[in-house]
DNA sequence: GCAAATACCTACCGAGTGGTAGGCGACAAC
DNA sequence: GTTGTCGCCTACCACTCGGTAGGTATTTGC
């Protein structure tokens, strides 16, 4: 199938102004997009303002706010735009048979050469815990696909003896996810030291599923 | 030994006005305090505004800025504050005779009836990642602090042969907190359903504690 | 009861916030 | 090449931010 292109993904059906439609346009938006990402990861929905993020993508703040309408939307474009890109390499990866928690941890693998993503989840993904952030319901349903999909599949390994003894899926997947989660934290506290000292986020989720597989 | 009082916990040195000497101020400075809690933790620092806090704690927001000079003290004060009164229930814990791990999982227990300190905890330490952040170089220092115990405490245990198998103390000691840190953010997102579905962060850990000791 | 320190207020500051109004030039379909 | 759309701008809005100035009232040690 055809790659989407950044632009198709990125836009909705047009609001307001039908957006989408100039060349100019669509890559305005994807470098607005690319620079939210940035901005959001270093400070949060809440501390990121309009008007550095337009800056540093070269436009007029009001300029930003022609292609999206509120700050609000931004942020949900910047969602969806992640989620595609993730997503893709992701069913790439399983379409070419590999193994579920071995894609899980490839896109760990991959996350630890793309720092501003990952800030952007850390950041994002506890602000949201507050019902009223506008990321709320995307990580809501987020967490709630990742844990309902990986508790299938260890629930089907369980079914073949795959499973070490004692290790309840739901439970175990909960803990992958939650693990992933937390690691990022501390990867980034490590970003301060010395490279040798990095956390190896891919090695301690591997460490994890040797010990709950078999 | 005496127990230390909130006032004499949070009160540095003295700087600029002589703080904590009325009983008044010492009272007004814990509700101050215990207000900041609830609105870090709801929005974290960027989102909080010194306002509103103030507003909260029934005071106007110079009259907050008398007992705490800047944002940054406020966060610093609500930190020591916190780490004084978990800090005390974990020695307790211990000089009872209570197990590393099992005083750690009573920790995740106590705080599972406690949101707001979560949300603090989860909000903080995430945005803390940001080397500027006023809060950075306390969580880099907790997390040492974590790591490094948790560490010692699995390789006393190794020696031993108290852990499983192919389970090294360093990545498991990084494993038991990145996963108590990832669990709060499910937890969090849980308490919009229903109770029956909400998260047990304290069974979590000890599900994990049970694969790596024997 | 007096003096000194503390507690806390109103008023204000400059800077920054998300968002709006209205214009103007570049673009693209016809 | 005209016409309607789109891209993006300057100027402005009301509001909020952390912090300061300078005052009054309360509390405390003596």
């Amino acid at each position: 199938m055809p790659a989407k292109t950044t632009a198709e993904a990125v836009n909705g059906p047009a609001v307001g102004p039908a957006r989408g439609r100039y060349a100019k346009g669509r890559a305005k938006r994807s470098e607005i997009i690319e620079t939210a990402i940035l901005a959001f990861a270093e400070v949060g929905y809440h501390g990121a303002s309009l008007r550095d993020i337009s800056a540093r993508a070269g436009i007029s703040h009001p300029g930003l706010l022609h292609h999206f309408p509120t700050k609000a939307a931004l942020l949900e474009a910047v969602l969806e735009y992640r989620d595609t890109v993730d997503g893709e390499a992701f069913r790439e990866d399983r379409a070419r048979g590999t193994d579920y928690f071995e894609a899980l941890v490839r896109i760990v693998e991959r996350n630890q050469v793309r720092r501003p993503l990952v800030e952007l989840f850390a950041a994002l993904s506890t602000e949201a815990t507050t019902p009223e952030h506008p990321a709320h319901e995307f990580f809501s349903r987020r967490y709630d696909r990742l844990v309902r999909e990986s508790t299938e599949q260890l629930t089907e390994r369980a079914a073949g003896g795959g499973l070490a003894p004692g290790v309840e899926p739901a439970q175990a997947a909960r803990s992958i996810i939650a693990l992933m989660d937390g690691l990022q934290v501390q990867w980034l506290l490590s970003f301060d030291g010395p490279r040798s000292e990095r956390v190896d986020m891919a090695a301690h989720v591997r460490a994890y599923l040797a010990l709950i597989l078999r």
